[in-house]
DNA sequence: GTGGTCTAGACCACT
DNA sequence: GTGGTCTAGACCACC
């Protein structure tokens, strides 16, 4: 289970670890019934608040991709990665459009914007 | 002066009224010099606290955009359009670099991507 | 604001809390966009955390029956009380079902059931 | 020993188990000292931990409707059913007391909740 | 003033 | 061991 905190970002810890869990069942890396760490173990790792990791855990259910199981442990929902792709897509897809709206009222033209796009792409350092 | 307020967004009311401050600068609606409304008449237009219009005038001064005389009001500072019009695109830059490792994250390939980006440029409806 | 927290009883608090605002939605006693108690306000009221009174809140907000707007408060959302007519109801039909089963594993009649059923109804002192 | 565990449902295992077996007194599919199946045995057969079926023999014996003799085996008590359907008809009670009260809350009807009653009744599929 | 997040513990129930 | 709930504080952002 490898999950990075970046304890300086504005996103919320407990939204970091849903999206880092959502991209690991997305790549399958995580894969249905697989067991996640247990809230008490990933908090100590992670060297933060049970609860937090908790919150985290409880907002994964919420939108039906995990299942906890009390006294067992909370497990990769049996779904299609297919559902979290599409959720991940209609984030990529909020988000472009508020770049687009913004680019649009500082006069970009789409040209300029698509270069910036290509730079941005082939220079990920990820 | 035309500025909306959209209360049921997430973006912060104070950040909702300096963005269209910026964008009218952009656009040269606003020029060097020009007055703006009043922090009590603004937000009794917008029905509104004048302390959150206060802090959004508050934010434009700490970015140079604007210059407040006591006594006398708030006017556009009497700079370049082209800083603005700057820190709107790495403003843009910062949103697409997320919209582009979200999209890495759930296997979207370049052209799928671009696919997205021309269609939401030529949808937008502002 | 009228609620009451039984602090021995089996259900959680915040579930307690909850519980009690859908029914003065459905009673009419809380209209569309009243606003609720703070949460600290609720908390320090029914000297419990704050933490559990926004968890309740967080828990109708998830289920749609509050909105939460940031630095103004919770207030009840613009649904139709029907709504959280029908989520009671198909809870009273869940808790029936449940004792009928119970009732027929051990060898009750229709006929013993119903008049169990009427003495409750009538003698229920709420 | 016919024992069905639903591992979903939100009843405790140890619980489902001991209903069960209530059950099974009340039907007299199990009469006085007969013998249960070994902790472990039963355990096996269910793919459950032995702790989980322990706890529910100490939660029966705990009620008095078994007895568990060291080295030997656990034994229906020498008690007669009629204890057993007493102590079900007392949670039919509480069960259809808590519904009827959340059916008073969203403003059911007595003859309403009745039609309800009857239709569950006779649907029931077990 | 409001809510949003987080901590570092506690106690309890289930396996 | 596991998760579920709760406490009593803290700090931050927004209005």
């Amino acid at each position: 289970m490898q999950i990075i905190i970046q304890n300086s970002s504005e996103i919320p810890i407990y939204e970091q670890i849903s999206m880092q869990i959502k991209a690991q069942i997305v790549s399958a890396e995580l894969k249905e019934h697989d067991l996640l760490p247990s809230v008490r173990g990933l908090a100590k790792e992670l060297k933060i608040s049970a609860l937090t990791v908790k919150k985290a855990y409880d907002y994964l259910e919420e939108q039906g991709f995990i299942v906890t199981v009390h006294g067992k442990g909370s497990f990769i929902a049996s779904t299609n990665a297919e559902l979290v792709k599409e959720e991940l897509r209609s984030q990529v897809d909020a988000d472009l459009e508020i770049a687009i709206q913004k680019a649009k009222s500082c006069g970009m033209t789409k040209d300029e914007m698509m270069e910036l796009f290509l730079l941005i792409w082939e220079d990920e350092s990820c």
